[in-house]
DNA sequence: GGTAGGATGGGCT
DNA sequence: GCCCATCCTACCC
């Protein structure tokens, strides 16, 4: 897809998007159009992270240093550090004051993908480039540096394109995690070649086809 | 086609 | 000190 087009035929996410309960977001936000500087990509799969009894949410804790941004208002990056060498994008959602985020698990290239592919030489297959939370940030040059931004103004967004495809959602279990396995919050565009895991979606079990 | 294991550092108890 | 919302490589069918 060309820029020209991605900007003149889409319309930046505003915060009331934003504002809504998780899942409902999470869902949502299949097929929107991520934008990082001149890097783009159609988000094919995300997870929800619930505020209050959802252990494996990092804000399950309360509020820390690390945190805050999830309890802050929506529309706001939450980016975090795992493992030692990975960073992994969210964004708040929900009313300032609870502890909703969506985790952006893989985008299908858009625009950008020869930045893409010189930021990560090793993979061959344009699908792959942004597939798996750590793989995309890398893609997408996000750090930490990005979190707490706004994402409805800047160079980090999210685009409705006016003439949206319809998707197919496919529901599982979430991916990587211990706590609360068994919910069914992980959401994919069904058959779609970038999302994680590949078309066999063995990591987690299908819960809705 | 598949999987086992290691890299690596910050957050929190 | 232990946990962790991951990924890549090596190696085996």
């Amino acid at each position: 897809m060309e820029w020209r087009e991605i900007t003149r035929e889409s319309r930046i996410l505003p915060r009331e998007f934003y504002d809504r309960d998780t899942v409902t977001v999470s869902r949502e936000l299949l097929g929107k159009i991520l934008v990082f500087g001149r890097v783009a990509g159609r988000i094919v799969e995300t997870e929800a992270y619930l505020g209050g009894d959802d252990l494996a949410s990092h804000s399950a804790r309360g509020i820390t240093k690390r945190t805050r941004v999830i309890f802050g208002p929506p529309g706001h990056a939450y980016v975090y550090f795992i493992y030692g060498m990975h960073e992994c994008l969210n964004f708040a959602v929900g009313p300032e004051g609870t502890g909703g985020a969506v985790l952006i698990r893989a985008v299908e290239p858009v625009a950008g993908i020869g930045i893409m592919h010189r930021r990560r030489p090793s993979v061959h297959s344009v699908a792959r480039l942004a597939s798996g939370p750590g793989n995309l940030t890398k893609a997408f040059g996000i750090t930490r540096a990005q979190n707490g931004v706004d994402v409805t103004r800047g160079t980090l967004v999210v685009r409705e394109l006016k003439k949206e495809p319809r998707v197919e959602i496919q529901v599982t279990t979430r991916i990587g995690i211990r706590q609360c396995a068994d919910l069914p919050l992980r959401f994919v565009i069904k058959g779609n070649a970038a999302v994680s895991g590949g078309k066999s979606l063995v990591t987690g079990r299908t819960i809705v086809g």
